[in-house]
DNA sequence: ATATGGCCTCCACCCACTGGAAGGTCAAGC
DNA sequence: GCTTGACCTTCCAGTGGGTGGAGGCCATAT
């Protein structure tokens, strides 16, 4: 396990903060590209492998699916790359998130009306509960 | 398929708004009740059962899980609920959208930002590529 | 010599469905 | 009476993004 650079997969894992069984997760889906096998069939990595992760990590983070990974990915990859093409990937997920927090505020409003509208004590009289099991048109 | 209550899966399905998988996947999940069976093995269900089924759906678009929804059921049918039980159910659910919300909001900001900093032009230079690769501490 | 811990592969499971294949049932139309 | 088509049945597989564990090899310290 010597090399200034060689790291195991569980190294790798500390470095970049994606777990290892992730990181293999990721090979399998072709996320990245299968890793260089020591003698004893161990994966070994390097920083550039890392850095790759890191950015990995750091896009899921920021909400980014796989599939747009891939993307972001063969964007950060091309030196010829349009910084138009990243933005418009960027603002799209901007506007899904948008749509998503509508969505999930307009959920929450409407339950902590209901909450706030339920007494809460020890009746069986509940406005959650006829809401629940009012039809719908 | 006579009696004035009996219907089949579809028309449950219809008049709940929980399609026919769904409906057959609650039931193996335990969530409901195993339908009744016709002389021809078709489940059957009355108005009560779709009362169950419109319970859930609307449960669902208000984001509980199933395992929520299991327990909100259960005071449903339980004459001698305390409101005080649903009511707990329905606030830890609202501190979790709000959680979430949270969360994305930061995202959606912070992505935001990195976005209006990107000229989005031919160019390679991109403040988002070079956030995503930035090693994080 | 062995105990520990890291690595390997493979399989199963999580959530909440959804799609599809293969086959049974029923009413209507010809 | 036979086909057609719309239902229904079961079972199996896949989605996304991993996580957990079994069973086994490898490396190092005692």
């Amino acid at each position: 396990m010597k090399g200034k650079e060689g790291m195991t997969i569980g190294q790798a894992a500390a470095s970049s903060g994606v777990p290892a069984k992730t990181i293999r997760f990721y090979e399998e889906r072709g996320l990245v590209k299968p890793a260089e096998r020591l003698a004893n069939r161990y994966r070994a990595y390097d920083e550039s492998n890392v850095q790759t992760l890191r950015f990995i990590r750091r896009a899921r983070d920021l909400g980014f699916s796989l599939q747009e990974i891939d993307k972001l990915l063969a964007l950060y990859r091309n030196r010829r790359r349009a910084s138009e093409d990243v933005k418009r990937l960027a603002l799209a997920h901007v506007c899904e998130l948008d749509r998503k927090i509508a969505e999930l505020t307009r959920i929450r409003d409407t339950l902590a009306e209901l909450a706030r509208r339920c007494h809460g004590d020890q009746r069986p009289e509940c406005p959650i509960l006829e809401d629940l099991e009012r039809p719908r048109p």
